[in-house]
DNA sequence: CACCTATATGAGCATATACTTATATACTCA
DNA sequence: TGAGTATATAAGTATATGCTCATATAGGTG
């Protein structure tokens, strides 16, 4: 059996750095991770979330906060509840949700933080 | 002219709610919060990034440590370029990219260290 | 200059996702 | 029980995105 040659490049270069970087981070940690950004990486998602931290609201008044349809709205809420972001209560014919991730909340909070900062240090 | 009937639900009751929470955020900081994140919502970014975030590397290096292929890897090097979140030197026929955003950096250092915490409460 | 290497880029494809419309469900109230 | 209201869900569609393969570019070396 002969070893096919090298087909990547710069081979003598950078072993060490290959050596020391391989696999640090396990495949359920980056998964996690991504999840959890994609989850803030839709605009309505991230209004949704940034209204629901601040008090509890039921699916009509994000409805006309957003501006969005109704199943519009219903559907970014049970992605939400699915993984466990938001939570929900009834009340009659009332739905009342609020968050249940006070990590997500964090991240938010402090992209949120940062983004108003540099706005202001741009003098915008 | 004739206001047509309120077609949302349960006007009554939370006017106050929609009225505090009305556009207290801005179309493009919301914009700029999204994008933020939809840049750390990819795998193969996250991965780069974090990387990225303790050394310098190649792309070929980098192209050894994901195991993906060159043109994967320059693609989302482009991406993450454009946008200001990593910078490059050419030396010779190589060329070195860094990390050139703290802010990203943290907010992924943040999710991690969460990540990473919550993992260990659960005894995994 | 010719040929090599490392990286970048473009086109195409497969998949994911965020919405729409229509309809179902679950509760209230008469 | 039946009508009405708030919310959920399903199917369909349009768009975005992350990869692949092929090829272009830019610098190095003889």
């Amino acid at each position: 059996m002969i070893e096919p040659a090298q087909e990547t490049c710069c081979n003598t270069i950078h072993q060490d750095a290959i050596h020391e970087c391989v696999e640090q981070l396990e495949q359920t940690v980056i998964e996690n991770l991504s999840n959890t950004f994609k989850t803030l990486a839709d605009p309505t998602r991230l209004r949704i979330l940034h209204n629901l931290s601040r008090r509890e609201l039921c699916v009509c008044d994000l409805t006309e906060i957003l501006g969005m349809t109704q199943p519009a709205v219903s559907h970014q809420l049970r992605f939400l509840k699915a993984l466990r972001i938001v939570k929900c209560r009834r009340d009659g014919n009332t739905i009342y949700y609020t968050c249940d991730d006070a990590h997500v909340i964090d991240l938010l909070q402090m992209a949120l933080d940062h983004a108003v900062h540099t706005k202001k240090e741009r003098g915008e």
